[in-house]
DNA sequence: AATCCGGGGGG
DNA sequence: CCCCCAGGATT
């Protein structure tokens, strides 16, 4: 038996019972597939039955509103395909009557699906031959080829495909893409890969010149910048003034509160004193509360959030800030950290 | 070609 | 602390 046929003969036996695999509607293939980018399967599994259950068809997804769907999201990082979800779902809607493309040329045209993302649906829905290449395939061909080309070049995205390319099983590719992507899951992991049990081990170049933990090769990893949000709590005790964010920064078109964003680490009096903070609140800002500054962790940034309590109203209201009754707080969208520290404060 | 976009889990 | 996760869009 070659290769691939093994990794599917292992896949059979040892695949995960996963929803998404029990389809062929290309809608629900698709739900599945945007939530799993760069998200876990136990992490994305929630989200998928929340979304599904609440948008069973791409129909109904297509009248939903973004705000509801970002909120639906939350917690799940990488806003963006919450957004370019609905772009797609009202544009499938209009221009395809509801009927979810199959095909990967239609695919590929559509917001937030990528070439992994177009073979995916492609083959899972249809049976057309494309093959997937995501981390777990490039990890699992790096290694049994002993390929040292970055999984993140340009020549080496080019190579790793043609290779998945050649090796595609044109008889059943669905079957091939699932094999490929559970076994660098479950057993070709990135950290101690169960090379003990593989059943292709003895033809892996990795194993035999035991650089496993060499591959696959990534180039250089992006610093991390910090950034310093000064969070103003303003409220009544009825409601809370809070801020819809642009689509620029991080967490596009989501919900936080008014902020001063300082280049350094702050004192309170130092804080307020700042012409930014003047031009909101006027000469004299009251602290009646400063909570602890917390570390928020982002894959390119490094948060440090505190959020200060004053009882005074602004001077002047910026056209993105609204004042929200503390029992609708649940159904804005919020940030992570910014749900986390609005919870203690009103214990939600 | 580089950079940006979240949050969580494992070692 | 560092790396990775069923990647894609933007510049």
């Amino acid at each position: 038996m070659n290769f691939t046929h093994e990794l599917v003969q292992w896949y059979l036996v040892n695949k995960r019972d996963l929803p998404w695999r029990n389809t062929t509607d290309a809608y629900t293939i698709w739900l599945s597939e945007i939530i799993l980018q760069q998200t876990r399967v136990e992490q994305g599994m929630p989200y998928f039955n929340r979304f599904l259950e609440k948008y069973p068809t791409v129909t109904d997804f297509a009248a939903a509103h973004e705000d509801e769907v970002l909120k639906l999201w939350q917690g799940l990082g990488y806003y963006s395909r919450g957004r370019n979800m609905l772009k797609t779902a009202r544009l499938v809607q209009e221009q395809y009557h509801g009927v979810f493309p199959q095909s990967y040329e239609e695919l590929i045209k559509l917001k937030g699906i990528g070439e992994y993302t177009a073979a995916a649906i492609a083959s899972f829905s249809a049976n057309e031959v494309r093959a997937v290449v995501d981390g777990n395939v490039y990890r699992v061909l790096a290694r049994y080829y002993g390929i040292y080309d970055a999984i993140n070049s340009t020549t080496g995205k080019k190579l790793f495909q043609q290779i998945a390319n050649d090796l595609i099983n044109k008889k059943n590719p669905a079957l091939h893409n699932q094999a490929m992507m559970e076994f660098g899951a479950m057993l070709c992991k990135p950290k101690n890969p169960a090379c003990g049990i593989c059943p292709v081990r003895t033809g892996c170049v990795a194993f035999t010149t035991n650089a496993t933990t060499a591959l696959p090769v990534k180039l250089k990893t992006v610093k991390v910048k910090e950034r310093f949000f000064n969070y103003f709590l303003v409220t009544d005790g009825n409601t809370v003034l809070m801020n819809k964010r642009g689509d620029k920064d991080i967490w596009a078109n989501m919900y936080d509160l008014p902020m001063v964003e300082t280049a350094s680490l702050l004192p309170p009096h130092e804080l307020v004193i700042l012409p930014a903070v003047k031009a909101i609140f006027g000469p004299e800002v009251k602290i009646i509360e400063d909570t602890p500054v917390q570390k928020h962790i982002l894959t390119h940034q490094r948060l440090f959030v505190r959020m200060i309590k004053t009882d005074a109203p602004p001077v002047k209201l910026n056209e993105n800030w609204l004042y929200v009754p503390i029992e609708n707080l649940p159904e804005l969208a919020l940030p992570k950290i910014i749900f986390i520290l609005i919870k203690n404060i009103f214990n939600l």
